[in-house]
DNA sequence: TCTGGGGTCCTAGGACCC
DNA sequence: TCTGGGGTCCTAGGACCC
């Protein structure tokens, strides 16, 4: 069985554990550049704000409903985060089973093969409770056979909250065929937007429990080859998608955003690359990766009629290094050429981004005698840097071809204090 | 006027090899 | 006029996820 914890509304309830005044009141939080919501309470969905919908067509129902907007604080959600799965890789005795997946931001999954059945609910009623009550995210816990059936399981759960309290079980051949039964396809996961017009326009097939009926050739031959085939499987309850290994490394590491106003020199073109450079590289160094090729892209003219205009052949540019490298330095030397080569002068570009691929470990890296001495003190000088970056703030030593004044930088206008990540923005609590 | 960011997996097709 | 068979590797693009 596969426990599958899901954190309510995530990133609205870390802005509601410091400002409780708004438990049960209608909050959203933003997408960066203060673009689209992308997390939304109870009290939010019931005001009749979607999901992703841009923040200015939203703007009429958030003054007349009251509803409360915040910019996404990434320091303090990443934060809060490894608070939750901290706590469940305790409850579920990860140290021993190795079962605790961390599948996104605010989700879990858990391999329960060592619980026996009669201990399944109450197991997840208790990671449920003791996560609140250490960390204060309300969580949703889903148990089924298979992956794809705990999602169902969770949506369920989370979906009548009175009723479930936030756990659904589903152990038996009954409960399973209910739940599927009032399961859309387009609610599954793994069925996207194509093939969920696909199965109901094509097929007829709108609920789970229709499709799990249907043949495995049928699948490979029309829902995607061998990922048709296990979804099918899945949905029977034969479990085909295995628990990842936590310490699988990222292949690709990308960097990329909109600008917060259009940009139309070339410097500070370069100078937004050259930041996502850094970022990237970050990253890489983080999992002890060296990148053998970078992609730099540009957008332009923002989006028109649902579309960027993006066009692979005059937007995007890549560059094979001679010896993957995860150095600042290096990667900024190859990246801004291909800057130079993308711009064309007139032009309104609204977005940038880098890409790192063909990451390999960086110890595993051919030594080259000459320059061995030189790499030592690079690689010396990055630790130092991300050291810096890491304790006093993030761009604290940065390089310069990234730019002084940084006129392009995001929009971030509603964000909360990072209360529990920088000394200078502890929350304060005044005593009458 | 204003629409996010960062990933994964799979397949098809071309280049190239013997 | 006649013109093989079987691999591998790489890339682009599609579909999906949160």
């Amino acid at each position: 069985m596969f426990a599958i914890v899901d954190c309510n509304s995530f990133y609205c309830s870390c802005e509601r554990l410091f400002k409780p005044h708004l438990n049960s009141k209608p909050v959203v939080v933003l997408s960066n550049n203060d673009g689209c919501i992308i997390s939304r309470t109870d009290e939010a969905k019931k005001a009749g704000i979607a999901m992703g919908v841009p923040l200015f067509e939203s703007r009429e129902l958030i003054r007349t409903q009251g509803i409360t907007v915040f910019s996404s604080n990434y320091h303090l959600y990443g934060d809060m985060s490894m608070r939750v799965m901290d706590t469940l890789r305790l409850l579920a005795d990860d140290s021993t089973y190795r079962c605790v997946e961390v599948y996104s931001v605010d989700e879990a999954f858990i391999n329960l093969s060592h619980l026996p059945e009669h201990a399944l609910q109450g197991f997840a009623e208790r990671l449920r409770d003791v996560v609140v009550q250490w960390t204060g995210i309300p969580v949703s816990v889903g148990i089924a056979p298979s992956k794809v059936l705990s999602k169902v399981a969770n949506r369920l759960a989370k979906k009548d909250k009175r009723k479930s309290h936030c756990v659904m079980v589903l152990n038996t051949a009954d409960k399973l065929q209910e739940a599927l039964e009032m399961t859309d396809v387009s609610d599954l996961w793994g069925i996207g937007r194509k093939y969920a017009r696909k199965l109901n326009d094509l097929y007829g097939i709108n609920t789970a429990w229709q499709l799990r009926h249907m043949p495995e050739e049928w699948a490979r031959k029309n829902l995607g080859g061998v990922v048709g085939v296990r979804m099918i499987r899945e949905l029977n309850g034969v479990s085909c998608i295995q628990m990842k290994d936590p310490l699988e490394k990222k292949k690709m590491i990308a960097t990329t955003r909109m600008f917060g106003k259009p940009v139309y020199a070339l410097q500070e073109l370069k100078e937004a690359v050259a930041t996502y450079v850094s970022r990237a590289a970050e990253k890489l160094r983080r999992q002890y990766g060296a990148a053998s090729s970078i992609d730099v892209f540009v957008v332009t003219n923002g989006q028109q009629s649902g579309q960027y205009a993006y066009d692979p052949q005059h937007h995007h540019r890549y560059f094979t290094l001679m010896k993957p490298t995860s150095d600042t330095a290096e990667l900024i030397r190859a990246a801004l050429p291909l800057v130079e080569s993308l711009y064309r002068k007139g032009s309104k570009y609204a977005k940038a981004g880098v890409m790192l691929g063909g990451i390999v470990p960086d110890d595993a890296l051919q030594g080259n005698l000459f320059d061995a001495q030189n790499k030592q003190q690079n690689r010396a000088l990055m630790q130092a840097l991300d050291n810096i970056n890491f304790s006093m703030r993030d761009d604290m030593v940065k390089f310069v071809s990234s730019g002084l004044t940084r006129n392009w930088k995001m929009r971030q206008e509603m964000r909360s204090g990072r209360y529990t990540t920088r000394w200078d923005e502890l929350h304060e609590l005044k005593l009458k």
